[in-house]
DNA sequence: AGAATCCTGATTGACGTACCTCAAAAACTC
DNA sequence: GAGTTTTTGAGGTACGTCAATCAGGATTCT
């Protein structure tokens, strides 16, 4: 009725059960020979294993934190309601999931997480600091794995990035603001802080196509907003004062501040931000903002938890895993 | 460790575990008071059958066939590529999944095809016509669940829909289009086949949003190419002959036949196509397609074999669980 | 030769649910 | 109150895998 089990495998094989939990788990401790014996005899009887069965025996509970910046608007809001909801989840699975927020920008502050944590893996999502790099490094040490989260931490050493890869999301941005403003006028690009890993990829992945391919626009100098909306909301008022905008590209957060700027202004720049949250939502409706680059938060929490699991495992993840795909919203296919 | 037990609702309910699971598999002799009890115990406990456990115990196997057009190329190729992908994944959860082909646009073949089935559930990707309608009223009658795939089939009355809102990837095709070719020009839209569900919707929907806010471009009549290369580059070629082309819209296959035909129009016009395979790939790579409008073919099948197992297990899926994203790709964000 | 190491077999107890039996208790009937 | 029926309890086995232990045999080293 079922397909062939264990038993039948160790029967082909002419071992034991015990034998042919080695091999399949490869606990080692077994001959190469046998070894080959058992997985022809895997192949004969077309064994697959039955995962219900696994995971119902499987006792192994994994330790799994999150470290990110706290935060109740926005894309953060969005993302620990995502961790709180695969929490849930993730529960029937053996996976604990601790979320540890921090004040964002506080480099201090996301240190001292870091050295309290009590885990098997971690999730990080922060800027780049020669101290943060350190703090991963000596958790790795420690035997804990390390993942980098949303922004890379390339020179820190650790284990996985899971995210999108946002020099392709710069590029994107460009490309669409080219074609929307036919190649002319001046753009405003407005990061969060060129410190995060995540917005000065953007910026440069903007930078490339726009000066490549839309050579009649002109781009003034990057601002950074610190993802703070009133701050946003200057720079933009500040900009347009003194010069037209056709374009405005806000790398970062702080999209309340953006609305209310862009909204003055006549004619409305064509503007283009990241991430989908109920402020941008709402303002592609309205048509305040023309294009939502988005990442989805819940298959990056799934993918890193995957990620940290094959880890913890000692698997080598497959190459694809932690990159999460980009989204792209107009008003017209809002979800 | 995880959720509640049948043991937990047992000793809440103050009762043996032989009468909950009475009450559970609803097995009749149990008085309608401890019914109650028992059900308020599954309500506090917040109880969740452990199905992987279950099915294991009761040695369930499900049995799913997909009825899909075959097809070496282009969209299908893909379908049928991650259908065979997830087969191996899906045998390891004791899921069992038939691909049976059929021969596109053949109706009969199709309605043999599911006269044949023999399983707990289908999936179909199917043109609207009375007899596939009635062929899968019968199969619900023998107590098949159905479920229509990429296309909907909403005159069959089967039990649920997997796949895009294909209206809304109309829209969302008028939207770049409209905003791409600055507002002006003549556009050609070209379907494979009106009968076929996804096809007439996304045509509305393109349509739609070209009257309501481009009001600037002139659509040309509507096309059909039946999803053939040879016949789209004729349409397309004919059509140029006698006017120009600021936009052309291909809802369905063939899009061999559009790069071939695209290349050779000076100026080129703005391209935007359905499905990212190896061709769309490839023009979109070479700026021969301006924009792709994907569905994630794997997502779609995970979705469908989620539903279906729903069905047979009589609890009713999400609401939203046959939903597939639309994704879309520019030249910059191919993956 | 004896000791240490390695390989393998045999066995056992979870995991959560389904399904079955047997007997005791409780609720009815007349 | 004796007999009948209905309801409930207690207990077991099975599903397929994981994980662990213990013991015996083979191999290698000294």
């Amino acid at each position: 009725m079922s397909g062939p089990t264990v038993r039948d495998v160790a029967e082909v094989a002419q071992v034991s059960l015990a034998t042919v939990d080695r091999v399949l788990n490869n606990r080692g401790g077994v001959s190469a020979k046998v070894v080959d014996r058992v997985k022809a005899a895997v192949v004969q009887t077309g064994y697959v294993r039955n995962l219900a069965a696994a995971n119902l025996s499987r006792r192994r509970i994994y330790r799994f934190c999150f470290v990110v910046p706290s935060g109740d608007t926005g894309f953060v809001a969005l993302l620990h309601a995502a961790l709180a909801q695969e929490q849930q989840r993730l529960r029937e699975e053996q996976v604990h999931v601790q979320i540890v927020p921090t004040r964002a920008f506080d480099v201090q502050d996301q240190v001292a997480a870091l050295r309290k944590l009590d885990c098997d893996a971690v999730a990080v999502m922060a800027s780049e600091a020669p101290e943060i790099n350190e703090e991963i490094a000596a958790l790795q040490a420690a035997g804990v794995r390390v993942v980098s989260l949303v922004a890379d931490l390339p020179g820190s050493g650790r284990d996985a990035y899971v995210g999108p890869d946002n020099v392709v999301a710069g590029r994107t941005a460009a490309e669409f603001m080219g074609r929307f403003i036919k190649d002319t006028g001046n753009v405003l690009m407005i990061a969060g802080s060129l410190a995060a890993r995540d917005h000065s990829e953007r910026l440069l992945g903007f930078q490339m196509v726009m000066q490549e391919r839309f050579g009649g626009c002109t781009l003034l100098p990057a601002a950074q907003g610190a993802d703070d909306a009133a701050r946003v909301e200057q720079i933009v008022v500040d900009t347009a004062r003194t010069q037209p905008l056709a374009g405005i590209y806000a790398i970062g957060a702080g999209n309340r501040g953006l609305v209310r700027a862009v909204g003055t202004l006549d004619p409305k720049p064509t503007t283009i931000v990241h991430e989908l949250t109920q402020t941008s939502r709402e303002a592609l409706r309205t048509g305040i903002f023309d294009l939502v680059i988005d990442q989805d938060i819940r298959a990056g929490v799934i993918a890193a938890v995957g990620v940290m699991r094959d880890l913890t495992e000692a698997t080598t993840p497959p190459a694809d895993a932690g990159r999460i795909k980009l989204n792209i919203y107009s008003r017209e296919n809002i979800q």
